[in-house]
DNA sequence: GCAAAAGTGTTACAATTACACCCATGC
DNA sequence: GCATGGGTGTAATTGTAACACTTTTGC
């Protein structure tokens, strides 16, 4: 579609420039970086997708990202293309994903896209630019490139991390009631849980602790829900050993 | 067919030659796949290593890999590149890891690399050239680039899914006795393993299965032991749910 | 018979699920 | 008082670890 042109985009004025070293034995291929954003909104898993509104794929729905930059890391650029769609402050999380190389995965050309899983808290709402609106995982639109199964790897990694990690602080406000957090993980894994059950394995692994203060009751009454938050602010693997575990792991494990 | 003739590192002979499209807006890089290759050898996990014969890192130990070409994924470069090391046939499995993208991870000039995990199965005695060679992964040599952490990235992939996976297929060798199948995952966690339940756990999953045949005792005698096989020769998951199960998930657990 | 190696029986323990019951509040 | 929602008690279930004991062989 774009044969080895001189020029970029039908503009003359904008010379082809390699910004770093190559040769024919060692070709070099734009490399872009995406961001598969994730945040529970109203009891949804929802995912940040952008409207593209030229070819290929006008109309279709993509995942923010866009190039990699001479100096910066992957995760740097996926940092700077999502602040241009949110405040990057409002990430709790970002983590890589995995890299897409199918050299027929942009009709213009090869490019290599490496992908990035970020979530945003429930509490957040996020002003998002005109072309770009959240999106039920569960019911994707049409969607541009690979974007629609880099989603699904995402969604498997995000649903696999809350069941051994900490990930779950990434998703929930600063402090919440147990009934609160239930309605995240529910949304986020995609079946039920119950809030009982949840709040025990979260307290035993130390995963929730409490703040001391109470959430008042709803106007129907009911008895106030104790308010907890996360005991760490970044990723923990809270069960590491899910079989195999070593002799003595079990103090460790206390 | 190379728009630019620039030159690289000072030598007028290799120009500087994009081979795909790029642009000041879209900067391209070269891009390489590494292998990071594991084999359990002698009661010992080892990976496989070449020492560098010139700079940068002269004399280092690197991974094998090398330049992605204008037609292939990286998942067959990855092949590609081994199969100057090894028979590809030989590897049981292989699987992405991570991409590697600090701009100075190569004092050269950038470039960024995605490494594979390899595993070859215990019972194969690959050829290797000159100037490769196995080491174990618990006292690496001096390595060239990044080439030391994406090994302690890959070892720790593997631990991870010898647990809640079946990828012990890709270290054993076709049958193999409980004891053999023993020493093999001790080497590869890296912790005592006792037979015993080894047995049953892979038993009860369905990860292993009884031949019908036996191997004959050692010379001091014994009873003979059982050969048993992996049911499957790709990568299961077969501990999906370590917590948050979901409700019916009893049923198709069994 | 005896030592060696493999495999099974059994118990103990840990973690999770399920469900009944008690607690605290608004009206 | 009573409905509502939150939290705890407790039993059942599952899965793994530990270890004794039985089985089967060579010498």
């Amino acid at each position: 579609m774009y044969p080895q042109s001189k020029t970029y985009g039908g503009d003359p004025s904008i010379p082809v420039v390699p910004s770093v070293w190559s040769s024919p034995e060692r070709p070099a291929y734009p490399h872009q970086a995406l961001a598969v954003v994730l945040q529970v909104r109203g009891g949804r898993l929802d995912v940040m997708l952008w409207r593209r509104g030229t070819e290929p794929f006008a109309g279709a729905w993509a995942l923010p990202g866009g190039p990699l930059l001479p100096d910066e890391t992957l995760g740097a650029s996926v940092a700077r293309q999502l602040a241009s769609k949110v405040e990057v402050a409002q990430l709790a999380h970002l983590e890589q994903l995995e890299t897409r190389s199918d050299p027929a995965r942009d009709p213009r050309g090869r490019t290599v896209a490496t992908a990035y899983l970020g979530l945003i808290p429930a509490h957040l709402d996020p002003v998002l630019p005109d072309d770009t609106a959240w999106h039920a995982v569960g019911a994707l639109p049409v969607t541009a490139f690979d974007h629609g199964s880099i989603v699904g790897s995402a969604l498997a990694r995000l649903r696999a991390k809350l069941s051994y990690t900490n990930v779950g602080f990434a998703l929930a406000p600063p402090t919440f009631t147990v009934a609160e957090l239930r309605e995240i993980y529910v949304a986020a894994l995609g079946y039920d849980v119950t809030a009982t059950n949840l709040q025990r394995v979260l307290l035993r692994r130390g995963v929730l602790e409490a703040t001391g203060e109470q959430a008042p009751p709803g106007r129907a009454g009911g008895r106030p829900a104790a308010l907890y938050r996360f005991a760490s602010p970044t990723l923990q693997v809270t069960d590491p050993f899910a079989v195999f575990r070593p002799p003595s792991a079990r103090a460790a494990h206390d």
